[in-house]
DNA sequence: ACCTGAACACCGTTCAAGT
DNA sequence: ACCTGAACACCGTTCAAGT
């Protein structure tokens, strides 16, 4: 069976999904698009290559359209948004971090909350130190929350499978910081 | 020649220092021992808990004694001192997240975050929060930079080896959001 | 354009046995 | 207490060759 390569990226999330990054492998990802490994490098030049498109499709599954006007509830629904993306698939954070950190895709959603904290008036310097900030905080608070939730996923069934997260606080507490510092005032409206 | 735990850490973060994370592999390390790898496990129940144990010490060698008095600046101290400690290495910053982000060890920073919260009187919950969302920071951003710093490190010699960082700016921007919450007011001192 | 076959240079971990 | 020998079940990647 002869594939393209957006039918690798799709089974390769499905992989990710059932077995975790960990069992993301280029050999088991072959064998289950029964095809030998070596298959998959005239789709993908490398591994890193395979997995900053899986994180890419991830995050495009996940885009919604914004609704609020003012730059700050833009700057939440971002946010949530991106963690409800990460969280939607095994692993989610975990992977969406390893490829930003190398750098090679996921861009989307800094550039993303740049553009929504333009309102704000920061300028450029301050608006990029704010939407790394923001990231920073939702993909370590999310990998931390999905580790657990993972981790304790082979408890009782009577557990609280989605106990109260303090995603929210958290956030209000960067956006703070972030509405402190726009020149348009605490209530600054886009 | 016969090792006891502790040189099997310090030669652990030699060889971090010296070929990187992905290098430090328990077949390399055995063989820079000149042991079997099959020893290593005499010491460390997985590498998991060698990783944990080097984290550790990597961050009691990166301690320094507190010099501020006000809460708000012991925060700031805290967080330069655990990024400088995690600069100190190589691949330190990815070491520890991910350390962290398996829940094995490099509990100290956010003990003595939630210490050195305390006179702000946020309440348990909400100090627990700052602090993690501080540590997301931290470990977020100086994965960013160490990143940078090292795929740069093959430039040119001209080439500026530590540009002007926008660390202290994204500390302020999450430390005036907690100082917002703080019943001690903007000027609260311990 | 997409894939196979075969190889290279590695991994983490276990476990009986040695001193 | 600390280590060896030997094995098990894997990795990512390259490359000539096939259709």
């Amino acid at each position: 069976m002869r594939h393209h390569r957006d039918d690798v990226v799709r089974h390769a999330i499905v992989v990710l999904d059932t077995y975790g990054l960990a069992d993301l492998t280029m050999r088991r990802l072959a064998s289950e698009l029964d095809v030998r490994p070596s298959a998959l490098y005239h789709h993908f030049r490398d591994k890193q290559s395979l997995l900053a498109a899986v994180a890419d499709e991830l995050l495009r599954r996940g885009a919604r359209p914004l609704a609020a006007q003012a730059w700050d509830e833009q700057v939440v629904e971002l946010c949530s948004g991106l963690r409800d993306a990460l969280l939607a698939y095994r692993d989610g954070a975990e992977l969406v971090s390893t490829v930003i950190a190398f750098g090679l895709g996921a861009s989307q959603p800094y550039d993303d909350l740049v553009t929504a904290l333009a309102p704000a008036r920061l300028g450029e310097e301050l608006a990029s130190t704010a939407a790394r900030t923001l990231l920073h905080f939702v993909l370590g608070h999310t990998l931390d929350e999905q580790t657990h939730l993972q981790a304790g996923s082979a408890g009782a069934i009577g557990d609280d499978p989605r106990p109260r997260s303090d995603f929210g606080a958290g956030l209000g507490l960067v956006v703070d910081g972030i509405r402190l510092r726009s020149s348009r005032g605490v209530d600054a409206r886009a």
